[in-house]
DNA sequence: GTCTATACTCTGATAGAC
DNA sequence: GTCTATCAGAGTATAGAC
């Protein structure tokens, strides 16, 4: 069995085509339709070498899912109490959408985790995902008691947020095939989620 | 093989739990990983016999899929253009969250799907889904000319209605954990939805 | 119409040669 | 470190008795 630090550029290399090959294949089909096999093929390895590599098919999922979380989390930490309240929550929302834009398998990676009920990420939902949004949904909150954000729930706002920008990730076939040729969703979408936004959340009297 | 449409009580039953066992299992692990077995046994019937009653598992989830395109359609072919534009686009909300709140399975059946690549469902969305979204944002759309309604791209004001309406189903799990206890996920949503899409709707000078 | 038994395939994982 | 061969179990589907 290999460390758990690969040391040398072959193992590190492999390891990595490994997730490489295991996101394409997780993201598109889920834990259970993913196989070995179809993740093998696309690292360019034997299904037993891949298995040299990672003890199982958890062992690989759960790989993935923990380098995830961290990149996922980023755009809600670097919400800034001391910025101007509606360009951080715009800032915010492109943080997501170019993530949504960039990272698009990672995005299907969650979903279909939480979608079927998130057995491999509910621990980490409540230890870390919770007090990082209620933090921040404190934030927004006392920006709106000062009066410098219009009256909004902070936590629906921030489901919001999750909602729209990951849309354009998890539903991308479904969005391009209602849009049809000769748009580019994610432009579009920035467009119109600062639209949404910048209407509803600016303070009048 | 029985026909088409079951004349028996004991078929009709017996169809109709199968159907209710399956959305349960299919909307909770997607097509690859829901079993058989687990449909026969909630079903209460035996393997063999569910296979006596739908040719494949494939069939049974053609079946619900087909069932559940339309009830997902209808409230948006109530938008009604002769209506008033903030009432009817609120209302188009409100309906999408309620089918959320009662029907998440469905829902996630659906998510799972588009997810997925939406392989066995993307001609209806073609062939039905575009033609409709297409015929409600040209209503949208003409609000906005007559100046009845702030500016906004129509297509993706849809997008966003799904998107935050059919995020407290699909991604429950997570709300919840988020939220903690003593919430009413639907209750605030909808609360806040209002708030969200009065403050960027309503046309100002 | 429903059951028991089973055929056959796929999949995750292991053994052991090189 | 990587491969061939293979196992054991799960899963879809069918045969055939009742």
């Amino acid at each position: 069995m290999p460390n758990r630090r690969p040391k040398t550029r072959i193992q590190q290399k492999n390891s990595e085509a490994i997730l490489e090959a295991a996101l394409e294949v997780f993201s598109q089909a889920g834990f259970r339709g993913a196989t070995l096999d179809q993740i093998a093929e696309r690292a360019g390895l034997s299904k037993p070498n891949l298995l040299y590599y990672f003890p199982s098919k958890e062992a690989i999922h759960a790989e993935l899912i923990k380098g995830l979380l961290q990149v996922w989390l980023d755009p809600l930490r670097a919400l800034d109490a001391g910025g101007d309240p509606l360009a951080e929550i715009l800032g915010y929302m492109r943080r997501k959408l170019e993530l949504s834009r960039d990272f698009p398998r990672e995005s299907r990676l969650f979903a279909n985790e939480v979608l079927q009920g998130a057995p491999r990420v509910e621990g980490a939902l409540q230890e870390e995902l919770k007090p990082l949004v209620d933090e921040k949904a404190a934030v927004i909150g006392a920006w709106v008691q000062a009066g410098r954000l219009a009256p909004v729930d902070p936590h629906h706002l921030i489901f919001s947020i999750w909602a729209t920008t990951q849309h354009y990730a998890d539903f991308d076939v479904q969005v391009r095939a209602v849009l049809g040729p000769g748009h580019d969703p994610f432009a579009e979408a920035e467009r119109f989620l600062t639209t949404l936004y910048t209407g509803s959340l600016c303070p009048r009297g």
